[in-house]
DNA sequence: CTGCTTCATTAACCTAGGTTAAGAGATCCG
DNA sequence: CGGATCTCTTAACCTAGGTTAATGAAGCAG
């Protein structure tokens, strides 16, 4: 453990606090279990078809997660920025292998939490089982909305929402990557940044 | 209460046993709050953009949930089948009016309990936030599968997650929402039933 | 039985978005 | 500095799937 971790534990403790309230012995706990990944840009945190056993939440740097098909093409499932947990979800509560990976796009620093002791933290204290419902809950709205999102919008729509939800990170993220995560060809894209049709007729850009 | 809800009771606490242990006690105050919901073929459970507070269970029927856009257009989001969950659920944790709608396909038996009940076994004992926190890692990973056929599976592939989900039920199914659910237009849909392109050049349909 | 309505099929045509390919800036590196 | 390598843009062309509309089958009311 080096010395960022403190300020990384820290912030965590601070955000997991909202959600429910947790003893002080219970954080003690919990704060012994946490250990810490370092991951140079490009590099895989999991693998697809592998099993996983972490939970990591991102203290600095960014990921994002892919599906690979046969043909080796992969196709990103997902962002994940500062503050935001990174894992295998459905594979962790399932014990299976994971059906998509994890990259690193820049430098990555990470506080993680083993799932078996997530499990132990479930049968100590409640506070953790309803945090484990809260996630779970959080986890759920947000695949439903992007379920709703492909079912219901156009490229440029979705493309809306992308703006909107990562909007702080888009400098940070490739537009090809972007693409492939809205469902769409990166020459698409392109051609909805260079002429979008216009809804409502938006404002000028204010200088 | 009429007859016919004991039964149902029964079933439902057969399912909800292989999800957690739960205590007698428990068990009573939980049968103590259901209620029961008798709908007819094409009535509507419950509406987008208003408030509900029910978690409802299939007992017998079926039905299935839409979204409504600015022009009166339904597009399916899912079914509900006998012995699954129908509810806002997005909606009831975030305490805001339903995003889509609900509707009968077919005269509807219901087991209901109020989602402020649910909170309240939530406060009275760990067995029903474990179970809370199972059913919402449950609907999690039934989204993100659903996610993922969208972002990466064609119409055809598509129907034919369908058809493995809900192949005991297709023919209680008109097409045309089978055709919404997965995205496309009826026409489509006919088209692909008609003219399967033969992946696995499957065996002869047995006689 | 007849007429009405609802749903599935089929064909003709159309469009959102994919694919391929050719530059043009960047960025990096020797 | 000059070349590789990446990423984005643009244009030309193509295709999966949408739209419209006509036809038919099935259910149901009277």
């Amino acid at each position: 453990m080096d010395i960022s971790s403190f300020g990384a534990i820290e912030s965590l403790r601070s955000s997991l606090a909202k959600v429910v309230a947790i003893p002080p012995t219970e954080w003690l706990a919990f704060a012994r279990m946490l250990k810490f990944r370092k991951l140079r840009k490009g590099e895989v945190y999991f693998r697809q078809g592998e099993r996983f056993d972490e939970i990591g939440f991102v203290v600095r740097g960014l990921l994002y997660t892919y599906y690979l098909d046969a043909s080796g093409i992969e196709t990103v499932k997902y962002i994940a920025t500062e503050g935001t947990p990174v894992c295998p979800y459905a594979a962790l509560i399932q014990n299976r292998p994971s059906h998509f990976s994890a990259k690193c796009l820049e430098p990555t620093f990470l506080v993680v939490l083993r799932y078996d002791d997530l499990l132990k933290l479930y049968r100590r204290h409640v506070c953790w089982v309803n945090m484990g419902r809260i996630f779970a809950e959080r986890l759920f709205i947000l695949r439903e909305e992007r379920e709703r999102q492909f079912q219901t919008l156009d490229a440029e729509a979705r493309y809306q929402c992308f703006v909107e939800v990562f909007g702080k990170h888009l400098e940070r993220i490739p537009q090809y990557l972007i693409a492939s995560c809205i469902g769409i060809s990166p020459v698409h894209l392109s051609r909805i940044r260079q002429a979008p049709k216009e809804s409502t007729p938006h404002p000028q850009p204010r200088l």
